[in-house]
DNA sequence: CTCCAATCGCAACTCTTGTTGCATTAGCAT
DNA sequence: ATGCTAATGCAACAAGAGTTGCGATTGGAG
């Protein structure tokens, strides 16, 4: 017989407790104080396990990251475009200004350049981000807001791109004016059909 | 008197040997491969002097950014804006793909995530290369290609954060043709009076 | 109910990272 | 040349991260 898994056991239970201790451990005290034994002594797991369960800290966060790309995320209805992609960049500026969520998600990219594990995590989180976002675009072209050659994707990224940049690049501040040029930005574009 | 450098001696010579050291590090190993022993073995310098003077890895990499920030960049001259965007777009792609230099511009990025210090030195540094793209920009409006209420910054931005989005956040492959596509709508966006 | 395999807890250990007190050296001034 | 001071080298130490072998516990199978 194959080894069978053991879903509402003790590993359950233990994997829960770890997940939520780094959650709550990368709220606290972010990406550069996430550590292997503090996860291990909030969870009440032994230092040992989570070592050979997880592996790293990048390990905890892809593991934390495959959680994330669960919850759905509430692409906004305004009825434009314009409002809709607004929604959709304020949503990524106000997501990371939120002190509890900030440190979470800027910890999820951190994690990412440095373990080839995390960035694949990321990878499939964003391709579902995009994803989900690309409804907001579909719904443009039904209404004849956009011409249906528009690539939705490309469009989501130029109109979130900035964001990003300023806060992991640049460590310029952002604000919701940022968000909203940025949107604005990508939409003027795809109208001319460069997108 | 004041305490006097010394800008010929000692102090000098064991600075350039670190910096030198730290940058063939991160070309070869990466970020998550620089250490401070590793640097200091191979500069010749005593750890306790690297410890003492940089502090720490981040500590290294703000120094070599420092001096990354002086060199000048090679603004593209093709007398159209489409050219000129398109240039530094792919700039900022070539480099991240190039095997020596990509591992270095990316480390810098890593530690700004994890360190104040690294964080304000690259800050400065992509102010410094907003302030020479800007150029492309000016000359743009000169020849009455843009209109002059554009914001040079921020249509620079635009051009280049698509490719820090894919580089860094989504983690997807970043082509010419991609940085090609931000240079493009990001002047669609210009065109459009929206930046 | 009993047994068995997987998983976890535990303690001891190693290895790397970073620190500290002191001796030594190098560079600048006189 | 010579003395003074800052900077470096050195060795020993402290702290923390990560590993290993073994025994204990858990939860499912028969």
């Amino acid at each position: 017989m194959e080894p069978i898994k053991r879903p509402g056991g003790r590993s359950a239970r233990v994997r829960d407790a770890v997940r939520q201790a780094t959650l709550a451990e990368l709220a606290e005290k972010g990406y550069g104080g996430l550590t292997v034994e503090n996860v291990a002594e909030r969870s009440g797991v032994h230092k040992t396990t989570v070592y050979r369960r997880w592996g790293s800290v990048e390990g905890l966060i892809s593991d934390a990251l495959e959680l994330a790309r669960e919850e759905p995320w509430p692409i906004p209805d305004t009825g434009t475009v314009e409002g809709d992609l607004r929604g959709v960049a304020r949503l990524v500026q106000s997501g990371f200004a939120d002190p509890e969520e900030g440190p979470v998600s800027s910890a999820f990219v951190a994690a990412a350049m440095q373990s080839p594990d995390a960035a694949a995590a990321l990878h499939g989180f964003f391709q579902a981000r995009h994803e989900q976002s690309a409804l907001v675009v579909r719904r443009a072209v039904d209404r004849g807001e956009l011409p249906g050659t528009v690539d939705a994707h490309e469009l989501i990224r130029a109109a979130v791109a900035p964001i990003y940049y300023r806060l992991f690049v640049t460590h310029e501040p952002v604000t919701e004016a940022d968000a909203d040029r940025a949107a604005d930005a990508a939409l003027a574009a795809a109208r001319a059909g460069v997108l």
